[in-house]
DNA sequence: CCATGCCTTGTCGATTTAGCCAAATAGGCA
DNA sequence: TGCCTATTTGGCTAAATCGACAAGGCATGG
């Protein structure tokens, strides 16, 4: 793997990293649902500390996939690409196939 | 969130980081171009340590994305669920929507 | 101006991850 | 049997990640 190649994947990896983690995905679903939520609506609905949910949100939005808006003393989130949405049904076929998997070998 | 929605976002979230790696990132693209590849080839083509290539690919077994057949001496690794390749589009996007976002700060 | 609420950032400890080397396992072949 | 190759696993270290708490910045409302 030359370089090139090599960044490549690396970009590639930065963008899934920033989806691979539970929280992250919680907010990303919510934000599909709700056009824009503020850290303190999402550091309710979670229940982990407001820093913590904060540096998710900082962490998505450096990825690109989520953007920012403050108004007053509040900032909102939203979604800015939604086409990571459309990651969800494959993960699922394969939560399902791989439980599918499972139950055959008790068989 | 419940116990329940927790539960889902980490299966969720154990697939996704499963892709989280450039190196693993490389082994699902070269199994989209070529059907199946011995752990010896990939190790060849990626230039690390067999037995990192090994921990990769088991990971990526073990989240239910490739699986493997051993032939003789050799196990061979194909992909299994293929629809994980339709992230990439999606990824490239959220990259070059970035690259446009970068390249209209410096205006 | 002060108090309060919203948010981000610095720091710390605990956990996980990635890579290497060495050792163990297993198949193929002389 | 004994060597060689392919692969996995154990052990180790360095680095990254996550979560909590504390402190600081900024806006709002008395």
């Amino acid at each position: 793997m030359n370089a090139k190649q090599q960044a490549k994947y690396e970009a590639r990896a930065k963008i899934i990293k920033a989806l691979a983690h539970p929280t992250r995905l919680f907010i990303v679903d919510e934000l599909s649902k709700t056009e824009q939520r503020c850290v303190c609506e999402l550091t309710e609905m979670i229940g982990v500390d407001m820093s913590t949910v904060s540096r998710h949100l900082a962490l998505l939005k450096n990825a690109g996939i989520v953007e920012d808006e403050k108004r007053g003393s509040m900032v909102y989130y939203r979604l800015r690409m939604s086409c990571v949405l459309k990651f969800f049904d494959c993960i699922e076929s394969v939560i399902a196939c791989n439980a599918a998997n499972q139950q055959q070998l008790l068989t």
